[in-house]
DNA sequence: TAATTTGTTCAAACAAACTTGAACAAGCGC
DNA sequence: GCGCTTGTTCAAGTTTGTTTGAACAAATTA
């Protein structure tokens, strides 16, 4: 099971031991410590300490306190919108982002170039790529809503899941 | 500006080569030829040849035949809707499919499992899941149809872009 | 048919990314 | 303060994935 989290983590470019380490906690019946993780994964320290700061950073896994124990626990964010907005809020906006500002710093070169059959012909390849980024610009949230409470866009699960 | 389709690449997990031969494409003002492409990008025939095998089999790079040339010319694809498409097709719903899949597989063992706290647990879980691939089934066409024609989607731009 | 052009394949070299584990910090109880 | 527990950091080792280039196949020309 917890091999399909390793191949999502794969799909999207994360790195095996963030989707083992997810996989155990989503597995699991309660929140568990760092130290579980070390033990049912078999790898080290190191790994563990990175894939939960990651996990955590992307709002996949939760701190979980628990009366009379030192030790960290750890639980599975189990919200569909939660995990793809800060996945998209952390690894995929800033590269949306940046291309904008790199497009706009290309647009200026465009710009002081003399006109010519060559400048008519960036100029046009810019503005499809404009067109590009606008389209994603619209479309994430689109994709954000429908992954919500999700009530319209799934109307068939008469299913007992968790809340999602 | 290459760099501008590098990031994009590396971003949906393609090479840097791939990158920079659709780029090198997008910018370019005709069809280009394996050679122009490997003196430009100065990188190995192996790679060109490998990068150009996969960006058509994605259908973001099109043959374009010229008379009196032997040689092979290539250019890029400029639809949205298809560089998304192939690339889904391609890269992305192969691995849904295989979840589902995979997905079923644990459903069997989940029923072979005595009544329990346990199994309880894992079947609840395991219907999230689920409903996690539903969306995301349902979720794939409607992404698809926003990046189209797209008139309805991107009202604004009143610019000259190419054929989108 | 031999020589040339054009593009592909694949094992080895290389580079990038991940994992490890030992050293380190921070907090807690004595 | 001192020792113990818990978790982090980071340089070095390992793994994974990419690139190279020489050998190969296919098609064309002479």
């Amino acid at each position: 099971m917890i091999e399909v989290f390793v191949r999502a983590a794969n799909l999207i470019g994360l790195p095996r031991s963030v989707g083992e380490i997810y996989g155990v906690l989503y597995c699991a019946e309660r929140p568990l410590t760092f130290d579980d993780l070390v033990e049912r994964l078999g790898i080290s320290r190191g790994s563990v300490s990175q894939g939960l700061k990651l996990l955590r950073q992307l709002g996949a896994v939760k701190l979980h306190y628990v009366v009379g124990s030192r030790k960290d626990h750890f639980e599975p964010e189990l919200s569909m919108k939660r995990l793809v907005g800060g996945f998209v809020r952390d690894q995929f906006s800033p590269h949306l982002a940046n291309g904008k500002l790199r497009l706009e710093q290309i647009d200026a070169e465009v710009e002081a170039e003399p006109d010519s059959e060559l400048r008519h012909h960036a100029a046009q390849r810019l503005n499809t790529l404009r067109t590009w980024q606008r389209r994603m610009d619209k479309l994430l949230p689109v994709v954000l809503a429908a992954l919500g409470g999700a009530e319209l866009f799934n109307q068939s699960s008469g299913g007992s899941d968790d809340v999602v």
